[in-house]
Formats: C-alpha cells, sequence, structure tokens
DNA sequence: CTCCTTATTGCGACAAATCGCAATTACGAT
DNA sequence: ATCGTAATTGCGATTTGTCGCAATAAGGAG
C-alpha cells in the first residue's frame, strides 16, 4: 500500500470528519486496484476483507470521499466509475461506438477554466473528465 | 407540442427502426417539461397519460434514442437526467456546493474538439456537458 | 389491403442503489 | 484513561434500474 503516505485519515480529521475501518477499506480497495472500480466492484473488494460490511456503508463512503475529492466519481460509457483522486489531472476520451477509453492529459483545460472563471465567475474543477465521441478506428468502419 | 416539426418518426425510420406509441410518449415527456429530467420522472410522466406502460419500455426508449442522438444523457451532480437534444449545443456549470446550474454556450469547447482529433485522431461529440466546481456565491460563503 | 419479418414491448424476477432510524463508535475535551 | 456527543454504521424496507424470453405489432413488400 502506498496511500498511507497521503494521510487520507489527516485530512478526513482537520475537516470535522471521522476516519473509520470502513472508509479506510473503501480506499484500499481503490488503492489496491489502482484503475477505476464501478460501486459494485468497491463493495465486492471490500466484503473480500470484510464479508460483513453493510453494502450502503460502501455506497456511503464513497459519497463522502467524493465530497471531499479524495476519490473522483465519473460516467464512463454509462456506467458510474470511482478511482482515488489523482494528483495531476487525467481524463478520458471515451468512443461512443467501441467503448474504448483513451487517457489524455487535457492540458488544453486550463484556458476554459480560466474563461469559465472570468466570465462566468465560476471555478471549475476539470479533475476527471470523460469526453464522449466516436474513436479513429470506428470512424472508419462504420458500426453504429 | 412544438416538436412534431422535427419529425422525429422520420429520423427514427430512416435508420432502419420504428416509431412506437411508447417512444412517442417518452418524446412528449421531454418535449412538454423543456429542461432535465430523471428518469424516474420521465416514468412518472408518461404513466400519467399512460398508467400501464412497463417502467422497463421507458428505460429502453431513453437507452435508444440516446444511441441515436435525439436525446442527450448527462450526470449533474450525482444523478442522471435526459433531455431533448438541441439544435445547437449546450452546456451546465454545476456548483458541487449549492447544486444549482447555470446555463453556458460552451463557445470555448470547438477548440478543444479541433485539438483532439488532429492530436488523438478522436471525434468528440461535445454536445451537452456537465462541469462540476463551485459558483460565486458558495465560494465566498464557504459551506463545503 | 394483407402478409411476413423482426424490432419492440410487457412481464416477472433479479440486481443495484437509496433511505430512515436505532445502535454504535471515533475522537476531542476533561 | 474516561466521558460525552454527534458523526457514522448496520439493518430492513423500498425504490430504481436491468435482463431474458414469449407475445405483440410496425412497416416494407407484394
Amino acid at each position: 500500500m502506498s496511500h498511507d503516505e497521503r494521510d487520507f485519515a489527516g485530512q478526513i480529521r482537520q475537516l470535522g470528519y471521522r476516519m473509520t475501518p470502513q472508509r479506510q477499506l473503501v480506499l484500499d480497495a481503490l488503492c489496491a486496484q489502482g484503475g477505476h472500480m464501478a460501486a459494485q466492484e468497491v463493495v465486492t473488494a471490500v466484503q473480500q476483507h470484510s464479508p460483513f460490511l453493510n453494502r450502503a456503508t460502501v455506497y456511503r463512503a464513497l459519497d463522502f470521499l467524493c465530497a471531499l475529492q479524495l476519490v473522483t466519481r465519473t460516467e464512463m460509457g454509462g456506467q458510474v466509475v470511482y478511482e482515488l483522486a489523482e494528483e495531476q489531472p487525467h481524463h478520458h476520451l471515451v468512443c461512443r461506438v467501441c467503448g474504448q477509453a483513451q487517457e489524455w492529459d487535457g492540458r488544453a483545460l486550463g484556458a476554459i477554466a480560466t474563461q469559465l472563471l472570468a466570465e462566468h465567475d465560476f471555478e471549475a474543477e476539470l479533475h476527471h473528465l470523460a469526453l464522449s465521441g466516436v474513436c479513429g478506428r470506428c470512424r472508419e468502419g462504420r458500426n453504429p
């Protein structure tokens, strides 16, 4: 486990909330997996270790961690997935046809964020977008 | 009803699918509402008119209409909402704190789409994004 | 107008997600 | 180390969303 260094417990307490074994298990599961996880996968992984941990608790932990921005929640191809919030933002380009996703650093989003703040007084948090579209391969061998 | 002019039926048939009363009712509901609707709201609205129309049929109609891009599906503040696809794209800036959404024309996204096509061979479909962040009011009277 | 094909619906069962409330427990204060 | 309080959990009930399959019906062909 490499995420102990990030001191999630400290961040949670600093905001007046509590670190609990249940929340720790959810964080452990997300850390072990590394990438995206559907809510159900998190439930399964957590119950691998603690079979009697209630499902509702996992769902609430995920919501809670998202609210604190320790975890990101993204809709990818009709499914909601969770992931540990990374230091540097990263994004996905999801193909509507084949469902495959490629990574994207999202560098160009900086300009958008600046503009939104200036023109709409809105501080956008663009940590983990999933943009829908059609990838190159599918554009040629049209499946839709 | 003003959406008859758009000839959804024709578009559906042209692609080899069928227009059905059930799908028409879903379109009517979305048209009558005008804005976003959660799936459950669509079910309720449709059943107002046809109480025995099955839930599963509404869900499948929504999926179907999204696949044809006659309807958009967006995750806003943890909830999935549906809306009739507009002629010109429009987007929302959703405040993570108070949940309120403001419209945004998304003009600046054009540059992003161009860049994604050139650098990643990805044809992004940016019709209806929901960007998360914090609005001006909430940034001052910190609630989180 | 009638027939045929097959897309679509309805249904019942199942799985996933949410909610209210009583019981528990984290953790700052003493 | 113990206490008190309020955040958090567990549970059961309910709601929301999905699936497989048999029955139905949309719409092109004749």
